[in-house]
DNA sequence: CGTGGTCTTGTACTTTCGGCTAATACGTCG
DNA sequence: CGACGTATTAGCCGAAAGTACAAGACCACG
C-alpha cells in the first residue's frame, strides 16, 4: 500500500518536481499539491494524506505553522510532516522541529534523502538531513555542555542538598524545614556556596545549579 | 579517494560483517578492526582513519569513553564516530551524542543507511538513524517546552525588560540603573510579574524566565 | 592524639525584598 | 470626553536575605 503524501510549496516549479520524483517511487503517491500554508491545512483535512512534505517559505501562512496546526503538541491524531527548504538556517531547524515536524531536508537534497525521508515519517520515525543534524548535535552538546566552565571548589554534600531547593525558589525557612536544620544553618550554607561559586545572590546560584544541569 | 573506516565492535562476526558490508562499497575502505575501546584508540592514532564506527558495549572501555577521547568536546582535530548499537537506550543516544559522535545508526541498519552514515560523519555531517531520531525530537520538543504551560496573562513591553536581569540575579537598585527608572518602578513591574506567573519570589521569577527560553 | 575540614548553631547587624496603598501621567479606544 | 490599561513614582512595614564572627560536635587522616 502506498504512502499517501501532500506537498506544500508556493513555487509551481517544486511542486512539480517534488511530484514526480516522489510518484517516479513505486510506494508514493503524492495526493495533492498546496501552494500556501492555509491550503494545506484544508488539503490535509480534504485528503487525509499519510506524510505532508511543507516549504517553509510560504504567502498566507509558513510551512512551520501549517505544521505546528496540523502536528504540534496540542494536536491530535497529528500528520507526520517532513520540513523541506532552501535555507539552512538554525531558525528554521529549531521552529519546525519545535513545531513538530518529524523530518527536515534542504531542496540540495537527493531524491535517495527525499524518499527516505517520507518512508521514516510514514513510519512513525523521523530524518533530518545530515548537514542539518551536525549543528543540532552542536546545539544539543552545547545545551548539555554550557560553555567549559572554569573548575570550581567542590560542594559538600551538604550544599548540593541545599542548592536544588534554593534553586526551585524555596525560602530559607523552607529548605530548613525540609532538612531538618535551623535556617542559620541554612544560611551558612548558602553563603559558603555562593563564595564557592561567586554568585552574589540566591538568583545567581539559581542559574548556576540550571546551567550546569543540576535541576 | 576512499573513505578510510576504522571499526570497533567486540563481536568478531559484527567485524567480520561490517567490515564486508562497508568493503563492498567502491569508496569506502575499511582500514582497521578494534575489538574494544582501548585497541580503537591506539588504532585510531595509529592509522588515522577518516572515520570511526564504534560499537557501544565493548570491554576494557566502551564506545562511548571512545568517543570522548577521540571527539570529545576538548579534543582538537577530532575523529567523526558513528556509533552503533544493538540497543535502542535513550541513555545510550544522549551519552554518544554528549561525547561528540558525529552518527548513531542501530545494528538493524541497512547497508543503504550504514553507508551514508558514513558518508556524511566523512562529510563533517551527521546522519541518525530515523527511529533514535524521532525520540530525539520529543526530548528536543520537551526541552524547550518543558510541561505545556497553562498560558499566561500576557507580559508588558516593560514586565518583560525587567525579566531579563531579573533572572540572571541582578538586584532591584541595579536593574532600575540600567533603565533609567527608579527601584520603586522596577519593584513594581516585578510584583506584576510575579501575580501574572504565580511566582512566590524572584527565584521562582528567574526559573520561569530560564524554563521559557527567554534567556 | 592533635589537626583540619565539615556540619551545625548562634547572635547581631545591614541590606534587600515583597506587600500594600496611593497618586500622577500618558495613550488608546469607544 | 471619559474609561481603561500601562508606566511611573512614593512611603511604610515586616519578612527575608545576606554579612560577620564565633563556637561546639563529629570524623578522618597522619
Amino acid at each position: 500500500m502506498s504512502i499517501r503524501v501532500l506537498i506544500a510549496d508556493d513555487q509551481p516549479i517544486v511542486r512539480t518536481g517534488l511530484t514526480m520524483l516522489l510518484d517516479a517511487q513505486p510506494d508514493i503517491d503524492v495526493v495533492g499539491a498546496a501552494a500556501d500554508g492555509r491550503e494545506a491545512i484544508r488539503l490535509a483535512f480534504q485528503l487525509r494524506p499519510d506524510v505532508g512534505l511543507f516549504d517553509i517559505r510560504m504567502p498566507l501562512m509558513d510551512g512551520i505553522e501549517a505544521t505546528r496546526r496540523l502536528a504540534g503538541p496540542d494536536v491530535t491524531d497529528p500528520l507526520p510532516i517532513v520540513v523541506i527548504t532552501t535555507f539552512d538556517l538554525d531558525e528554521y531547524v529549531h521552529g519546525a522541529l519545535k513545531a513538530g515536524a518529524r523530518g527536515f531536508l534542504l531542496k540540495d537534497a537527493g531524491p535517495a534523502l527525499l524518499t527516505q525521508a517520507i518512508h521514516a515519517a510514514a513510519d512513525g520515525d523521523a530524518l533530518i538531513a545530515p548537514s542539518v543534524t551536525v549543528r543540532l548535535l552542536a546545539a544539543f552538546a552545547h545545551a548539555q555542555t554550557p560553555p567549559p566552565r572554569q573548575p570550581i571548589e567542590p560542594l559538600t554534600a551538604r550544599e548540593e542538598e541545599v542548592l536544588v531547593p534554593v534553586a526551585q525558589g524555596r525560602t530559607n525557612n523552607e529548605i530548613a524545614s525540609e532538612l531538618h536544620i535551623t535556617p542559620s544553618t541554612v544560611k551558612a550554607h548558602l553563603a559558603s556556596l555562593m563564595r564557592k561559586l561567586g554568585a552574589r545572590n540566591r538568583v545567581e546560584v539559581a542559574m548556576w545549579a540550571h546551567e550546569t544541569g543540576r535541576i
